[in-house]
DNA sequence: GCCAACGTTGGC
DNA sequence: GCCAACGTTGGC
């Protein structure tokens, strides 16, 4: 089989619902509440166990990359969207057909200084980023040099696979 | 398969 | 709280 290249991620999380803090107690947390088809296909089809992903805070002030985690697992079904009392729940999924799909998130590393989306924008390094011109959507795929970016602006100490 | 209506996301 | 962008749904 061939060797795949190391992909990189971004998953965004409002920290009042989930922080880079609540990830760094739990060590790993299945990354379950995605309800948009093209973020799910990328954890489907595109993630694998060990890709690097930035992790972003979202609906707070500042917005912006907090840290760093890894992709922990293949992907299986999203258990929430079984569970009526989820707010997950999704009535037309059913334990043969599954609609919803997650990874697991495991922690690496809070970034020692913020990166902020103010930053991003204004930073022509970051042009064609998809967090700048497609900026809703919660798991998006990054650049190799994006990340690589976000780990100097943020002091990370958190080393990128050689390809 | 089009597209209008509607819902959600998320920065500001 | 506003609203633009964008995704999803469903009638036709």
């Amino acid at each position: 089989m061939a060797k795949r290249v190391p992909q990189f991620w971004l998953i965004k999380s409002e920290p009042n619902d989930y922080s880079i803090d609540d990830l760094a107690r739990d060590g790993r947390e299945p990354w379950d509440g995605v309800r948009n088809y093209s973020a799910r296909n990328l954890m489907r089809d595109k993630m694998a166990v060990g890709d690097l992903v930035l992790f972003y805070h979202s609906s707070t002030k500042p917005v912006g990359v907090v840290g760093i985690a890894r992709v922990a697992s293949e992907a299986y079904a999203d258990p929430t969207q079984f569970d009526t009392r989820s707010k997950y729940f999704d009535p037309k999924s059913t334990a043969d057909k599954p609609r919803w799909q997650l990874v697991d998130m495991e922690f690496v590393e809070k970034l020692p200084r913020m990166v902020e989306l103010d930053e991003i924008k204004a930073d022509p390094a970051f042009d064609g980023m998809v967090l700048v011109t497609r900026g809703r959507l919660s798991v998006q795929p990054v650049e190799r040099s994006h990340f690589a970016q976000i780990l100097r602006l943020g002091g990370s100490k958190t080393k990128v696979r050689a390809r």
